[in-house]
DNA sequence: AAGCCGGGGGC
DNA sequence: GCCCCAGGCTT
Protein backbone atom coordinates (compact mmCIF):
# COMPACT_ATOMS: atom_id res chain seq x y z
CA UNK A 1 0.00 0.00 0.00
CA UNK A 2 0.82 3.64 -0.64
CA UNK A 3 2.20 5.33 2.45
CA UNK A 4 0.34 8.64 1.80
CA UNK A 5 -2.72 8.87 0.90
CA UNK A 6 -2.76 11.68 -2.45
CA UNK A 7 -6.44 10.44 -3.82
CA UNK A 8 -7.85 9.13 -0.24
CA UNK A 9 -7.28 12.21 1.46
CA UNK A 10 -8.60 14.96 -0.85
CA UNK A 11 -11.42 12.69 -2.43
CA UNK A 12 -12.82 11.75 1.18
CA UNK A 13 -12.49 15.14 2.63
CA UNK A 14 -14.79 16.46 -0.47
CA UNK A 15 -17.10 13.45 -0.39
CA UNK A 16 -17.97 14.41 3.51
CA UNK A 17 -18.94 17.96 2.32
CA UNK A 18 -20.92 16.73 -1.12
CA UNK A 19 -22.30 13.01 -0.66
CA UNK A 20 -25.78 12.53 -1.73
CA UNK A 21 -28.37 11.91 0.90
CA UNK A 22 -29.13 8.48 -0.05
CA UNK A 23 -31.14 6.29 2.25
CA UNK A 24 -27.95 3.02 2.39
CA UNK A 25 -25.85 5.68 3.71
CA UNK A 26 -27.43 5.71 6.56
CA UNK A 27 -26.87 2.13 8.01
CA UNK A 28 -24.08 0.04 8.78
CA UNK A 29 -26.67 -3.49 8.78
CA UNK A 30 -24.73 -5.79 5.96
CA UNK A 31 -28.41 -6.98 4.87
CA UNK A 32 -29.70 -3.62 3.80
CA UNK A 33 -26.31 -2.52 1.99
CA UNK A 34 -26.34 -5.51 -0.23
CA UNK A 35 -29.49 -5.05 -0.99
CA UNK A 36 -29.49 -2.11 -2.04
CA UNK A 37 -26.30 -3.06 -3.91
CA UNK A 38 -27.95 -5.52 -5.78
CA UNK A 39 -30.64 -3.03 -6.77
CA UNK A 40 -27.82 -0.19 -7.95
CA UNK A 41 -25.99 -3.33 -10.53
CA UNK A 42 -26.60 -1.41 -14.16
CA UNK A 43 -29.82 0.80 -12.51
CA UNK A 44 -29.41 4.32 -11.94
CA UNK A 45 -30.33 5.53 -7.95
CA UNK A 46 -33.11 7.51 -9.09
CA UNK A 47 -34.86 4.17 -10.09
CA UNK A 48 -33.55 2.15 -7.21
CA UNK A 49 -34.74 4.74 -4.64
CA UNK A 50 -39.05 3.89 -4.30
CA UNK A 51 -38.24 -0.14 -4.85
CA UNK A 52 -35.55 -0.19 -1.93
CA UNK A 53 -37.93 1.48 0.37
CA UNK A 54 -40.83 -0.17 -0.56
CA UNK A 55 -38.69 -3.73 -0.17
CA UNK A 56 -36.85 -3.30 3.31
CA UNK A 57 -40.63 -2.59 4.42
CA UNK A 58 -41.61 -5.66 2.88
CA UNK A 59 -38.88 -7.99 4.25
CA UNK A 60 -36.99 -5.99 6.73
CA UNK A 61 -34.31 -8.91 7.71
CA UNK A 62 -32.55 -11.48 5.58
CA UNK A 63 -35.02 -14.43 7.19
CA UNK A 64 -37.99 -12.52 5.97
CA UNK A 65 -36.61 -12.70 2.43
CA UNK A 66 -35.44 -16.31 2.35
CA UNK A 67 -39.00 -17.43 3.41
CA UNK A 68 -40.48 -14.98 1.12
CA UNK A 69 -43.02 -16.74 -1.70
CA UNK A 70 -41.18 -16.34 -5.01
CA UNK A 71 -43.74 -14.89 -6.99
CA UNK A 72 -44.40 -11.86 -4.69
CA UNK A 73 -41.25 -11.59 -4.13
CA UNK A 74 -41.17 -11.08 -8.32
CA UNK A 75 -43.93 -8.69 -7.98
CA UNK A 76 -41.84 -6.49 -5.78
CA UNK A 77 -39.20 -6.66 -8.38
CA UNK A 78 -41.74 -5.77 -10.89
CA UNK A 79 -40.26 -3.30 -13.26
CA UNK A 80 -36.82 -2.73 -11.70
CA UNK A 81 -35.41 -5.79 -14.62
CA UNK A 82 -32.61 -7.99 -14.50
CA UNK A 83 -35.20 -10.29 -12.75
CA UNK A 84 -32.13 -12.71 -12.23
CA UNK A 85 -31.11 -10.11 -9.11
CA UNK A 86 -34.15 -10.83 -7.04
CA UNK A 87 -33.76 -14.60 -7.15
CA UNK A 88 -30.12 -14.67 -6.48
CA UNK A 89 -30.64 -12.58 -3.76
CA UNK A 90 -33.20 -15.10 -2.37
CA UNK A 91 -31.30 -17.68 -2.95
CA UNK A 92 -28.13 -15.70 -1.21
CA UNK A 93 -30.18 -15.17 1.61
CA UNK A 94 -31.17 -18.95 1.90
CA UNK A 95 -27.49 -19.49 2.16
CA UNK A 96 -26.81 -17.14 4.72
CA UNK A 97 -29.56 -18.71 6.80
CA UNK A 98 -28.62 -22.28 5.94
CA UNK A 99 -25.10 -22.00 6.14
CA UNK A 100 -24.10 -18.97 8.02
CA UNK A 101 -26.61 -18.82 10.61
CA UNK A 102 -28.37 -15.77 9.48
CA UNK A 103 -25.05 -13.72 9.50
CA UNK A 104 -23.09 -12.43 6.48
CA UNK A 105 -19.74 -13.78 5.68
CA UNK A 106 -17.34 -10.92 6.41
CA UNK A 107 -14.89 -11.29 4.02
CA UNK A 108 -14.81 -10.28 0.94
CA UNK A 109 -14.16 -14.26 -0.16
CA UNK A 110 -17.07 -14.89 1.64
CA UNK A 111 -19.55 -12.36 -0.10
CA UNK A 112 -18.32 -13.46 -3.26
CA UNK A 113 -19.29 -17.27 -2.75
CA UNK A 114 -23.00 -15.61 -2.69
CA UNK A 115 -25.47 -16.27 -5.34
CA UNK A 116 -25.23 -12.64 -7.26
CA UNK A 117 -22.28 -10.84 -5.58
CA UNK A 118 -19.12 -10.72 -8.01
CA UNK A 119 -15.96 -8.84 -7.57
CA UNK A 120 -17.77 -5.22 -7.39
CA UNK A 121 -20.93 -6.40 -5.31
CA UNK A 122 -18.14 -8.61 -2.71
CA UNK A 123 -16.15 -4.63 -2.05
CA UNK A 124 -19.27 -2.19 -1.94
CA UNK A 125 -20.57 -4.38 0.52
CA UNK A 126 -17.31 -5.16 2.31
CA UNK A 127 -16.09 -2.08 2.53
CA UNK A 128 -19.40 -0.29 3.57
CA UNK A 129 -21.00 -2.93 5.67
CA UNK A 130 -17.81 -3.78 7.52
CA UNK A 131 -14.61 -1.83 6.65
CA UNK A 132 -12.41 -4.00 5.13
CA UNK A 133 -9.83 -2.19 2.35
CA UNK A 134 -10.75 -3.87 -0.41
CA UNK A 135 -11.32 -1.85 -3.89
CA UNK A 136 -14.82 -1.75 -5.54
CA UNK A 137 -14.65 -1.00 -8.89
CA UNK A 138 -17.73 -0.31 -11.03
CA UNK A 139 -18.48 1.83 -14.05
CA UNK A 140 -18.18 4.67 -12.08
CA UNK A 141 -14.74 4.31 -11.23
CA UNK A 142 -13.87 2.91 -14.55
CA UNK A 143 -14.23 6.11 -15.99
CA UNK A 144 -12.90 8.18 -12.75
CA UNK A 145 -9.67 6.24 -13.03
CA UNK A 146 -9.56 6.19 -17.27
CA UNK A 147 -9.40 10.00 -16.80
CA UNK A 148 -6.92 10.10 -13.95
CA UNK A 149 -4.18 8.11 -15.58
CA UNK A 150 -5.56 9.20 -18.73
CA UNK A 151 -5.48 5.70 -19.61
CA UNK A 152 -6.81 5.19 -23.52
CA UNK A 153 -7.20 1.08 -22.71
CA UNK A 154 -10.55 -0.03 -23.52
CA UNK A 155 -12.64 -0.46 -20.43
CA UNK A 156 -14.47 -3.44 -21.36
CA UNK A 157 -11.72 -5.56 -21.59
CA UNK A 158 -11.10 -7.38 -18.23
CA UNK A 159 -7.70 -6.45 -18.31
CA UNK A 160 -8.14 -3.11 -18.06
CA UNK A 161 -10.51 -3.67 -15.07
CA UNK A 162 -7.44 -5.88 -13.46
CA UNK A 163 -5.37 -2.71 -14.23
CA UNK A 164 -7.90 -0.56 -12.51
CA UNK A 165 -8.14 -2.61 -9.71
CA UNK A 166 -4.45 -2.64 -8.78
CA UNK A 167 -4.26 1.35 -9.12
CA UNK A 168 -7.41 1.48 -6.69
CA UNK A 169 -5.70 -0.90 -4.35
CA UNK A 170 -2.90 1.17 -4.50
CA UNK A 171 -4.97 3.89 -2.94
CA UNK A 172 -6.88 2.74 -0.49
CA UNK A 173 -7.11 4.29 3.60
CA UNK A 174 -6.81 1.79 5.94
CA UNK A 175 -9.56 -0.45 7.31
CA UNK A 176 -11.92 1.08 9.07
CA UNK A 177 -14.42 4.58 9.01
CA UNK A 178 -12.50 6.01 6.14
CA UNK A 179 -12.86 2.70 3.85
CA UNK A 180 -16.52 2.63 4.91
CA UNK A 181 -16.43 5.95 2.40
CA UNK A 182 -13.81 5.56 0.26
CA UNK A 183 -15.38 3.30 -2.40
CA UNK A 184 -18.70 5.36 -2.04
CA UNK A 185 -16.87 8.65 -2.52
CA UNK A 186 -14.82 7.54 -6.00
CA UNK A 187 -18.39 5.98 -7.57
CA UNK A 188 -20.20 9.57 -6.49
CA UNK A 189 -17.51 11.49 -7.78
CA UNK A 190 -18.03 9.68 -11.27
CA UNK A 191 -21.62 10.02 -11.24
CA UNK A 192 -22.04 13.73 -9.92
CA UNK A 193 -18.97 15.72 -10.97
CA UNK A 194 -16.92 12.94 -13.44
CA UNK A 195 -20.20 11.64 -15.15
CA UNK A 196 -20.45 9.94 -18.76
CA UNK A 197 -22.96 12.30 -20.52
CA UNK A 198 -21.92 15.98 -20.24
CA UNK A 199 -18.65 17.70 -19.91
CA UNK A 200 -17.21 16.60 -16.72
CA UNK A 201 -16.90 19.23 -14.37
CA UNK A 202 -13.49 19.51 -13.68
CA UNK A 203 -13.84 22.78 -11.68
CA UNK A 204 -15.26 21.72 -8.88
CA UNK A 205 -13.06 18.25 -8.90
CA UNK A 206 -11.47 18.11 -5.46
CA UNK A 207 -8.72 15.62 -7.67
CA UNK A 208 -8.00 18.16 -10.78
CA UNK A 209 -4.77 18.89 -9.35
CA UNK A 210 -3.80 15.14 -9.66
CA UNK A 211 -6.13 14.30 -13.10
CA UNK A 212 -3.74 13.76 -16.45
CA UNK A 213 -6.82 13.60 -18.45
CA UNK A 214 -8.01 16.90 -17.02
CA UNK A 215 -4.39 18.25 -17.50
CA UNK A 216 -3.76 16.78 -21.14
CA UNK A 217 -7.29 18.05 -22.09
CA UNK A 218 -8.72 14.46 -22.74
CA UNK A 219 -10.99 14.10 -20.32
CA UNK A 220 -13.99 14.20 -22.84
CA UNK A 221 -12.61 11.77 -24.39
CA UNK A 222 -12.42 8.95 -21.43
CA UNK A 223 -13.29 6.26 -21.31
CA UNK A 224 -12.68 3.91 -24.53
CA UNK A 225 -15.47 1.93 -25.04
CA UNK A 226 -15.52 -1.16 -27.63
CA UNK A 227 -18.15 -0.12 -29.97
CA UNK A 228 -21.32 -2.45 -29.08
CA UNK A 229 -23.16 -4.77 -31.32
CA UNK A 230 -26.34 -4.06 -33.14
CA UNK A 231 -29.73 -5.96 -31.66
CA UNK A 232 -32.04 -7.96 -33.78
CA UNK A 233 -35.57 -7.45 -34.27
CA UNK A 234 -38.09 -9.55 -33.23
CA UNK A 235 -41.79 -9.51 -34.14
CA UNK A 236 -44.56 -10.70 -32.27
CA UNK A 237 -48.40 -10.82 -31.84
CA UNK A 238 -50.00 -10.45 -28.27
CA UNK A 239 -53.30 -11.42 -27.15
CA UNK A 240 -54.93 -9.42 -24.81
CA UNK A 241 -57.94 -11.65 -23.34
CA UNK A 242 -60.55 -11.18 -21.15
CA UNK A 243 -63.47 -12.29 -19.65
CA UNK A 244 -65.64 -11.05 -17.20
CA UNK A 245 -62.79 -8.30 -15.36
CA UNK A 246 -60.37 -10.78 -15.53
CA UNK A 247 -57.31 -11.57 -17.82
CA UNK A 248 -55.53 -14.08 -19.18
CA UNK A 249 -52.06 -14.75 -18.65
CA UNK A 250 -48.94 -17.14 -18.61
CA UNK A 251 -46.67 -17.88 -16.55
CA UNK A 252 -42.71 -17.50 -19.02
CA UNK A 253 -40.29 -20.36 -18.81
CA UNK A 254 -37.80 -21.05 -15.76
CA UNK A 255 -34.75 -19.58 -18.02
CA UNK A 256 -33.74 -16.93 -20.63
CA UNK A 257 -35.41 -13.69 -21.15
CA UNK A 258 -37.94 -12.29 -18.71
CA UNK A 259 -37.78 -16.09 -16.55
CA UNK A 260 -40.57 -17.18 -14.49
CA UNK A 261 -42.19 -13.68 -15.32
CA UNK A 262 -46.23 -13.70 -16.22
CA UNK A 263 -46.90 -12.70 -19.77
CA UNK A 264 -50.24 -12.24 -21.79
CA UNK A 265 -50.14 -14.93 -24.18
CA UNK A 266 -48.13 -14.38 -27.57
CA UNK A 267 -46.76 -15.70 -30.72
CA UNK A 268 -44.30 -15.22 -33.14
CA UNK A 269 -44.97 -12.81 -36.50
CA UNK A 270 -47.49 -9.94 -36.49
CA UNK A 271 -50.87 -11.40 -37.34
CA UNK A 272 -54.01 -10.18 -38.89
CA UNK A 273 -57.17 -9.90 -37.78
CA UNK A 274 -57.89 -13.93 -39.86
CA UNK A 275 -54.62 -15.53 -38.07
CA UNK A 276 -55.61 -13.58 -35.09
CA UNK A 277 -58.97 -15.64 -34.91
CA UNK A 278 -57.45 -18.93 -35.91
CA UNK A 279 -54.90 -18.84 -33.42
CA UNK A 280 -57.81 -18.43 -30.86
CA UNK A 281 -59.54 -21.35 -32.37
CA UNK A 282 -56.63 -23.49 -31.99
CA UNK A 283 -56.45 -22.48 -28.23
CA UNK A 284 -60.29 -23.40 -27.71
CA UNK A 285 -61.36 -19.98 -27.13
CA UNK A 286 -64.13 -18.23 -28.51
CA UNK A 287 -64.03 -14.22 -29.14
CA UNK A 288 -66.95 -12.40 -27.92
CA UNK A 289 -66.03 -8.66 -29.11
CA UNK A 290 -63.35 -7.32 -30.96
CA UNK A 291 -62.14 -4.58 -29.12
CA UNK A 292 -58.83 -3.19 -29.90
CA UNK A 293 -55.31 -3.21 -32.09
CA UNK A 294 -52.90 -1.44 -31.22
CA UNK A 295 -48.81 -1.56 -31.53
CA UNK A 296 -46.04 -1.66 -29.50
CA UNK A 297 -42.38 -1.52 -29.43
CA UNK A 298 -40.12 -2.60 -26.29
CA UNK A 299 -36.37 -2.25 -26.36
CA UNK A 300 -34.67 -4.28 -24.52
CA UNK A 301 -30.32 -4.38 -24.09
CA UNK A 302 -29.80 -6.76 -27.18
CA UNK A 303 -33.45 -7.60 -28.32
CA UNK A 304 -36.46 -5.45 -29.60
CA UNK A 305 -39.52 -6.77 -30.00
CA UNK A 306 -42.35 -5.06 -32.67
CA UNK A 307 -45.26 -6.08 -31.25
CA UNK A 308 -48.75 -5.69 -32.37
CA UNK A 309 -51.63 -6.44 -29.79
CA UNK A 310 -55.59 -7.39 -29.88
CA UNK A 311 -57.87 -6.73 -27.56
CA UNK A 312 -60.63 -9.25 -27.14
CA UNK A 313 -63.46 -10.05 -24.87
CA UNK A 314 -63.41 -14.15 -24.96
CA UNK A 315 -66.18 -16.66 -23.92
CA UNK A 316 -65.11 -18.38 -20.78
CA UNK A 317 -62.70 -21.07 -21.22
CA UNK A 318 -63.43 -25.11 -20.37
CA UNK A 319 -59.40 -26.50 -20.37
CA UNK A 320 -56.70 -23.57 -20.38
CA UNK A 321 -53.57 -24.80 -21.38
CA UNK A 322 -51.17 -25.57 -18.75
CA UNK A 323 -49.53 -22.62 -16.66
CA UNK A 324 -51.89 -20.16 -18.33
CA UNK A 325 -54.54 -18.19 -15.39
CA UNK A 326 -57.32 -16.27 -15.61
CA UNK A 327 -55.86 -12.88 -13.52
CA UNK A 328 -57.36 -10.10 -11.76
CA UNK A 329 -57.68 -7.44 -14.19
CA UNK A 330 -55.66 -5.11 -11.49
CA UNK A 331 -52.67 -7.70 -11.75
CA UNK A 332 -52.34 -7.45 -7.92
CA UNK A 333 -50.67 -11.17 -7.70
CA UNK A 334 -48.99 -11.28 -11.00
CA UNK A 335 -45.56 -9.92 -12.02
CA UNK A 336 -45.68 -8.32 -15.26
CA UNK A 337 -42.49 -6.97 -16.94
CA UNK A 338 -42.84 -3.64 -18.46
CA UNK A 339 -42.34 -4.47 -21.59
CA UNK A 340 -46.17 -5.44 -21.71
CA UNK A 341 -47.25 -1.97 -20.50
CA UNK A 342 -48.55 -0.88 -23.13
CA UNK A 343 -51.37 -3.43 -23.29
CA UNK A 344 -51.60 -3.45 -19.38
CA UNK A 345 -53.02 -0.10 -19.83
CA UNK A 346 -55.67 -1.40 -21.68
CA UNK A 347 -57.11 -3.48 -19.07
C1' DA B 1 -13.81 -13.25 -24.62
C1' DA B 2 -18.43 -12.86 -25.82
C1' DG B 3 -23.34 -13.30 -25.15
C1' DC B 4 -27.24 -12.93 -22.23
C1' DC B 5 -30.07 -10.41 -19.05
C1' DG B 6 -34.43 -4.90 -18.22
C1' DG B 7 -35.69 -0.67 -18.02
C1' DG B 8 -35.42 4.12 -18.00
C1' DG B 9 -33.42 8.87 -18.29
C1' DG B 10 -30.56 12.21 -20.70
C1' DC B 11 -29.16 14.06 -24.77
C1' DG C 1 -31.59 7.16 -32.07
C1' DC C 2 -27.69 6.31 -28.93
C1' DC C 3 -25.59 6.67 -24.61
C1' DC C 4 -25.15 4.71 -19.98
C1' DC C 5 -26.27 3.01 -15.72
C1' DA C 6 -23.12 1.27 -8.00
C1' DG C 7 -22.65 -6.02 -12.91
C1' DG C 8 -23.01 -11.06 -12.70
C1' DC C 9 -23.58 -15.43 -14.80
C1' DT C 10 -22.92 -18.67 -18.44
C1' DT C 11 -20.65 -20.75 -22.22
Amino acid sequence: MKESYEIAQPLLAWYRQNARDLPWRHTQDPYAIWVSEIMLQQTRVAAVLGYYARFLTALPTVADLAAMDEDKLMKLWQGLGYYSRARNLQKAAQTVMADHGGQFPQSVEGLKALAGIGDYTAGAIGSAAFGLQTAAVDGNVLRVVSRLLDCHHDITLPATKKEFTAWIEEQLPPAGDDMRQFNQAVMELGATLCGPNAAPQCAGCPLQGQCLAHSRGTAEKLPVKAPKKPRRKEERTVFVLTCNGKVLLRKRPATGLLAKLWEFPNVEGHMDETAVAQQLQSWGITPVQWQKRLTATHIFTHVEWDMVGYCVEVADVDALPKSWVWADGALHDHAVPSAFGRFVETL
